[in-house]
DNA sequence: GTCCGACCTGCACGGAATCTGCACGCCAAC
DNA sequence: GTTGGCGTGCAGATTCCGTGCAGGTCGGAC
């Protein structure tokens, strides 16, 4: 069973992004979107782990924090703003176990989340992760990826792309869902930047894999 | 038979890292998170040492220090807060027989626990703790390593690295993995140390077994 | 007490890998 | 044909990594 793991988030675009990708790394995910909500669903679906903003809607963040740690003690890893170092000791100080400052990399949540899992002894998912449609396969806990059999070097945002593209195959990813969910964090910039990934991308697995859809984004061919 | 070690503290987190990291080392690991469960859990299962945190609920440390000693001698070693000092002191005059202050290194515990089970004359685990991987065979209870059969000698943070990593060949461990895994706690900075057992691990174990994967850490190559 | 060696830590620097985004020409849709 | 979108060459900026090196700690020898 993978571990399950909750995000308290009132951003939509950042829950949706951070939730969907701790899915293809194998998690069970939860969310909820203002305080209390967010306080009510930890009671009830108890998971490994609680992944909180601060700055949210109806309980702030550190009482959500006071409050989820009090029923049950549980591994909860803030996300605060770039410049609220005030609120992130304070939250460290009641029992938050790590943070991240936005705009954070969802490859580093991920990786600290794999950490706080390891710490109470939870296996982060090892089975799991694996990906394959069609001639691409790709292993997210080492990170390697082959193409018909054969072991191709990504760099790692373009795994991170390649990765979510292969999560649903055919379906189109708007440049916005491949930004935000491979950086964890929209920021408005760089649509050329998706493009020029989606050109090393396919240099190295192939053009005909990846289909361009004309005002829409990318897909994977299947 | 392994000896048994009750480890009684709160805090779930830290909790699950020192009983996880006594299991791999070969020792039975019954945990309790307060005071009055610490108490029932020892009169129970008679265990050989008892780790046990001083600030505890319902409970204090100091008191179920008392009657655990009370019941039954045995070797209790003491986990404080770094300024606690005072409190220590009491301790280790009312039967603690060694102390800890956080945030303690996972390989320090692990090595006084040894030196108090033999003071009391139990053998510490002896044939546990052997893993291979490749041409990696490595073996925590000797703390020795062997790489395609040969002898290599590891400092203790070598060590300690090299075996994680073999524990999952393949899958990448982050800077912060390492470190929380090999210090037994959070610390934020020092990537740039991990950098450096991992030159030494190379020059000693070769360099092509330990693949570096850009910007997120390292993998035991298989 | 003092010295010495093994080890840990982490800074600094150069170099490598990667990211980003502009410019410009081409293509698809209408 | 026009217009907005797309592919690609290119290069600067940025991040990341490997390594030399030095200060610090600890424990043991003398």
């Amino acid at each position: 069973m993978s571990p399950l793991i909750c995000i308290i988030e009132d951003e939509q675009v950042i829950a949706n992004a951070v939730a969907r990708r701790l899915r293809t790394e194998g998690f069970d995910v939860e969310v909820a979107h203002d305080g209390l909500a967010g306080v009510a669903l930890c009671e009830r679906v108890r998971p490994d782990l609680v992944v909180l903003d601060l700055m949210l809607p109806k309980l702030d963040g550190l009482e959500v924090c006071r409050r989820v740690q009090a029923a049950r003690p549980v591994p909860v890893l803030m996300l605060t703003a770039r410049d609220a170092e005030e609120d992130m000791l304070v939250g460290l100080g009641i029992g938050a176990d790590d943070y991240l400052t936005k705009p954070f990399s969802a490859r580093e949540l991920v990786a600290r989340i794999r950490v706080l899992l390891r710490r109470v002894d939870l296996r982060p998912p090892v089975a799991e992760g694996l990906v394959s449609a069609g001639p691409v396969e790709l292993d997210s806990s080492t990170r390697k990826v082959r193409i018909a059999g054969v072991e191709v070097h990504l760099t790692p945002t373009e795994f991170d792309i390649l990765a979510l593209l292969a999560e649903r195959p055919g379906t189109v990813h708007s440049r916005d869902q491949l930004l935000a969910e491979v950086r964890g964090w929209r920021d408005g910039s760089g649509h050329r930047t998706v493009d020029s990934h989606i050109r090393g991308l396919r240099a190295k697995v192939g053009a005909e894999l990846i289909r361009t859809v004309h005002g829409i984004g990318y897909a994977l061919e299947v």
